[in-house]
DNA sequence: CAATTTTGGGTTATCGATAACTCCAAAATA
DNA sequence: TATTTTGGAGTTATCGATAACCCAAAATTG
């Protein structure tokens, strides 16, 4: 690869001249300017970042982590902070962490070595804490995304999944049902956590006790056990509505209904957290809480990017709430 | 951040021997590899990597660039790639080029100055071409997915789209239709052409005539257009049945023939090329041939890996073709 | 026991780029 | 004309890590 100094020797100059070329600082006559510049275009050069990099301190490289690259949310999300990040001038390293923390300290270890200049870090739970200190320690700016993490205070963007909960439950209450089944999400995730209090508060208000059969923590990875649901549906008294705390399980909780011959949602209504991108607009069917995806991304790269270049105050934390929209389709209907 | 010199004072030894136990290179006593270990942990040493590419001349990243990142034909393929690359010690930088050809620029420039040891890529088209001699200039090895492009010979990873295409369309003659539209992706894409290579070729075979006006050329990207199917449906002669040359081509069909209160399959029926991820596990409706996506993620990455640690021939060009499934859902009935 | 290996580790140069400093000649000013 | 500016570069050190070379002390050998 062509180098500065293959420039340098061959426009007879020397290589700082070229850099100043390169970067437009310092002065530089028209004459070298245009001699430089034609140069590098015969010899077809691009500045090594790596080099730069390591002189200027910083990479220009930011990083963005989620749990889940197959989940329409995530995806979404990424290309909005791909595009705010574009727009800023940063490359975006994408990671992939599948709701696993080995996977995720993988990724931890390469973005240190990497030394990227921030990360967008969407946790996959509470243990990730041990993750985001280590970003601490070697102090990179971080934005958690979707989700939070306890003794952790950060700049964050966030849904409002107990609200969003809470108005998804209501309306299956308003539906008539009161045997409503929470599948949710492994509890050492914060917006589990939170669907879960929105559903319990929903239930308390209408005056619904609250069942601890019909709550089942999960994975809010796709589901493939068709069984998972027998333990509810061999209740006595079975529920005639689910609520899915994530849009996979919602995919997973309807295959396991068809396997066993239920229909919805003529037998069992169900509703889920996260809209389900190409699903939903293929076939409307799915009630959802539809989050603002690609704001995730943008607002996100946003406060980070604000972070990084020192615009704001390092002491406080700006934390971002951004409502779910509730789209009433065909997989929710009045009780029989 | 702490470096080797930081730690080879703490640990009285020279930054070489440090780096030696980084490396696990040269001989080092166990007592002087015990203690610089120690003082590793204690100062929460992580590798510059930068410095390190800049001296060895690779990076051990890989890129693979997309071209849609919220399609679900891409994400599972991402998803096998990056596997791929982390069991053999590869990062992976992800870029999406949303099918345009300045985004794709940007990005091998991205690549280039980044200095990443191959590239997976996805091209939006034949004048990808450009971005790819860029490649070829700088020596970065790279493997083609998914799309060929005329005049450059390289390693690929292809799916049949021919045979797949002309599968569909004979479903689609033996379920009685002769009025078949296609709505393709652009003509500057080698599958669209070889789709409808595959198209003409079963109704040829059918003896069914091609008729020009059955055929529309569009984009591969969602198509938002409502309005979009009118000329075909306007037709003296309107099609019965449309091969919709990938999933989201289908999708914008399935919303402008609901927007008309035209019923599949009832009044057309419609199958397309590759599968819709979660939307056919929630729904399993679309006719469609599935590639094996996760596949082309790990073979490409492979033959990409081979190729880099110098495991195979530089002249010979492979060229893997991997097989669609027909899978016959309820887009698709016969004619009445 | 002297000669030779082996062990364990240090020195220096280098990767490609930039910051900070220096330097000189021509132009501007006194 | 003498002196100061300033425009237009060049020199050198540096970022963090590793390759290549070197060297003393300890261990082995005949």
């Amino acid at each position: 690869m062509t180098t500065i100094y293959d420039i340098a020797k061959k426009a007879n100059v020397s290589a700082m001249t070229v850099s100043r070329v390169i970067n437009n600082t310092g002065r530089i006559s028209e004459a070298t300017r245009k001699n430089v510049k034609k140069v590098m275009e015969e010899l077809n050069y691009v500045p090594n970042s790596m080099a730069r990099s390591l002189v200027l301190q910083k990479t220009k490289i930011l990083s963005l982590l989620i749990t889940d690259i197959t989940n329409p949310f995530y995806t979404t999300l990424a290309r909005g902070a791909e595009d705010s990040a574009k727009q800023n001038g940063y490359k975006l390293l994408l990671g992939n962490s599948d709701e696993d923390y080995a996977k995720e300290k993988d990724y931890v270890d390469m973005i240190l070595s990497t030394r990227v200049d921030g990360v967008l870090f969407a946790p996959a739970g509470d243990h990730s804490l041990d993750q985001l200190r280590q970003l601490q320690t070697h102090q990179i700016p971080f934005v958690l995304l979707d989700r939070e993490v306890p003794e952790l205070a950060s700049d964050m963007v966030l849904g409002d999944s107990k609200e969003g909960a809470r108005r998804l439950v209501d309306h299956l209450i308003e539906l008539g049902h009161r045997r409503i089944a929470l599948i949710n999400g492994s509890m050492d995730v914060s917006t589990a956590r939170l669907r879960e209090q929105g559903y319990v508060e929903a239930l308390k208000l209408a005056g619904i006790p609250v069942d601890e059969e019909l709550m089942l923590p999960l994975s809010y990875r796709s589901v493939d056990d068709l069984q998972v649901l027998d333990p509810l549906l061999q209740l006595s008294d079975p529920p005639t509505a689910i609520f899915a705390a994530n849009n996979f399980i919602a995919v997973g909780v309807i295959k396991a209904l068809r396997a066993k011959g239920i229909s919805v949602p003529e037998e069992i209504s169900i509703a889920c957290f996260d809209d389900l991108g190409i699903a939903s607009e293929l076939h409307p069917f799915m009630t959802v809480a539809a989050q603002p995806a690609y704001q995730f991304g943008v607002l996100g790269m946003q406060l980070l990017i604000e972070k990084i270049e020192g615009k704001t105050d390092p002491q406080t934390h700006r934390k971002l709430i951004l409502p779910s929209e509730l789209l009433i389709r065909q997989s929710t209907s009045a009780l029989k």
